[in-house]
DNA sequence: GTTAGCATGTAAGGAGTTACATGATTTT
DNA sequence: AAAATCATGTAACTCCTTACATGCTAAC
């Protein structure tokens, strides 16, 4: 199992285990938790649902969603399809949240669990924090290595933005480092 | 005009214009130049020197690449398929180096100017240098209003991501801006 | 009355990857 | 004799975006 598009429905029966929503709503949820440039289209958004929903992870319900809390007359407006997750989606999400994969060390996957740290136990926190940077610091590795290798040959300029890059890898090992260490304190 | 891979063409006409190359060294040459992340595949590279060529902007030559200087009798090994620039593709480099649309804003675009900058005159260098932090400016607005607008119904450790990637563009900004004042020290 | 925002969806296409197919040469 | 590196190429597949189609309500 495990094969699609992973990180997108996770982050998906993560946002919608806060509560029932349409997909409208959700897409601008999932573009504060991911950041606004994972503000995916609904050209991918609404094929993700029902992908979801014939897994028999979310289902449609009847209810207001959520976020109209004293709810306006719902008057006319188009009729809006609410999902929520079901038994399956919730234990699903769990087994995302606390028993991360590979995936957990890379770009989007650890920016997606992060996002629900929430719902991670601290133990698997701190896991997929000394993932994330070990992983980073293979790629710190071979930047170096690449940029010792070619480094002489290479306009000033190019230079320049590697060196750039690297520096921003550094300062997210220090920042996850940071991050760690509060973690290891508040376990203890 | 101008309407498919761009940003790739670019590169692989870039990295041709130092000299002829087959396939396979061009794609380390490509790596080295973009960094190691934008390192495509095959799968990507020999259709796109086939669309190149197509487009008469490349041609085969039989000549041995530049690299190597003192050949070994090139004995055995698979033909290799050597690329030169043709006039049309000079031409073609010349217009996307000095006169850069609005992709040399963006992250891969900007990435590709600047990697054959030695090749741009440097008024058009402080051009995209200039555009590049504007871009970047905007995209510090955004995240600032996004987080402000959302920030307070985030979670912690998601308000620590946002932060982080808020503090990257931050110091993309600041680089700039000493590219951009050693530019104009230099150009004077 | 027209624009903006709410709301759901589909079809086509772009840009890339992985896995495969093929085969030689050099190093261990 | 196996493994690594050189070398070119194709087919299938993934994931996403853009543009379109539809239609309602609220504000200007």
């Amino acid at each position: 199992m495990a094969k699609r598009n992973d990180v997108l429905d996770f982050a998906v029966l993560g946002v919608l285990s806060s509560g029932p929503l349409h997909g409208y709503e959700l897409r601008k949820r999932l573009a504060d938790v991911l950041g606004t440039f994972r503000a995916l289209s609904y050209g991918s958004l609404y094929p993700c649902l029902r992908r979801l929903q014939a897994g028999g992870l979310i289902e449609e319900v009847s209810l207001t969603p959520v976020s109209e809390t004293s709810a306006p007359p719902l008057s006319g407006r188009r009729a809006r399809i609410v999902y929520a997750l079901t038994a399956d989606g919730k234990e699903e999400f769990d087994r995302w949240a606390n028993h991360p994969g590979p995936e957990a060390w890379e770009d989007e996957g650890f920016a997606a669990h992060l996002a629900f740290f929430g719902r991670t136990e601290s133990r698997v926190r701190l896991r997929i924090l000394e993932g994330r940077r070990s992983r980073l610091e293979e790629r710190l590795a071979t930047l170096r290595e690449s940029l010792s290798r070619s480094g002489r040959r290479l306009d000033e300029y190019t230079l320049r933005l590697q060196e750039h890059g690297l520096d921003g890898v550094e300062r997210e090992v220090r920042w996850l480092t940071e991050l760690i260490d509060e973690e290891r304190a508040s376990d203890s």
